[in-house]
DNA sequence: TAAGCGCATTAGAATCATTCTAATTCGTTA
DNA sequence: TAACGAATTAGAATGATTCTAATGCGCTTA
């Protein structure tokens, strides 16, 4: 389930930057459980099951891909859980919500403060851009002094195609136009 | 209905800073349509008011903004033939869709080139940040050459509380922690 | 162990923006 | 006027998310 990748062979790249090993996955793990506990709320055993299905997956999942997951462990389980937990993180500031209005929305539980994300139009799929974050923190007070709003997040993210679509346009998958991205 | 906003007490003010005068109006609605007739596409009375209540909205309009705007020219007007408008304005990137997923989706025609907004959270008022926009191709570009994406389009947007709803919060209004936004 | 309490969880209904469908109307050209 | 294709329509369908009301589970206390 976890799965590492080697970007050794590209020193350049800022895509994909922060692949989750063992450790930090359980760090990052134990990191959530402690925030939650924090604020009183209870992990029960799905509510754990949840937030590893959250973090396991590379591909930033959406609610219904987290409950296929939770699923395979706890076969009763309902989709208003999945929601319900998933509430509970974004309030807690455990999870970042990139919502979608053409599709599910996806949640990042790894790296729970804004930063860029990589869209890619064709497979859906939405990679972290870390390398390339801007100092988020820094950049909201910035912005905040010079319009006056109280900035509290903020959204970045390129669409494209991604090297892989690029390489082998896949016959069934929808490409931009066709979903009406431009 | 078009508004024109006093900024000059603020000369830094990066926020709204174009607002849009009869002339810009007329210029971009000719813009437009030149750009749709190139297309081939057929400007009916009905497809121009459409144009035209998209522009005259300082607030990025929704569909069913547009709307009720357009009904109260022509009434039978369908709710589809906004949505088929809109779709022929992105496919032409001759408008920029601003998604959402909680709420309808809004549309910005006056600039249809990726660029920063300002999102409040309490009103859900949609505002232009140009003065403070990267120079979308040249970033797309740069994102592109360190991902291996083909970036097309990049989406910029800060969420916050806007300087009225900090002044005055209104009752009614659904408030960040309400909305789930964290 | 039993009783009671409150939160967690559930299935399914409700909501709402958007898209689809199939029928009708409109505008243009022959 | 006839005929064709595109524009438009009402309403149904879709799909993600939220809501609702009922049930279950894990604690604590007697």
């Amino acid at each position: 389930m976890l799965e590492t990748r080697d970007n050794r062979d590209n020193p350049d790249n800022i895509r994909d930057s922060a692949p989750m090993d063992e450790a930090r996955f359980r760090m990052r793990l134990s990191e959530m459980k402690a925030a939650l506990r924090d604020k009183g709320v209870v992990i029960t055993r799905k509510r754990a099951k949840i937030l590893e299905a959250l973090l396991a997956s590379d591909r930033h999942p959406t609610a219904s891909e987290i409950h296929e997951s939770v699923k395979a462990f706890y076969p009763g389980t309902s989709l208003a859980t999945i929601y319900n937990t998933i509430d509970i993180l974004k309030e807690t500031g455990q999870a970042l919500e990139i919502e979608f209005s053409a599709s599910a929305n996806r949640y990042d539980g790894r790296i729970p403060v804004s930063h860029p994300h990589l869209v890619c139009l064709a497979c859906e799929k939405v990679e972290d851009m870390d390398a390339a974050a801007p100092n988020a923190p820094l950049e909201l007070e910035r912005v905040s002094q010079a319009t006056g709003y109280a900035i509290v997040r903020l959204r970045t993210d390129y669409y494209g195609t991604c090297p892989d679509c690029l390489r082998e346009p896949r016959a069934g998958a929808p490409n931009a136009a066709e979903r009406g991205f431009a």
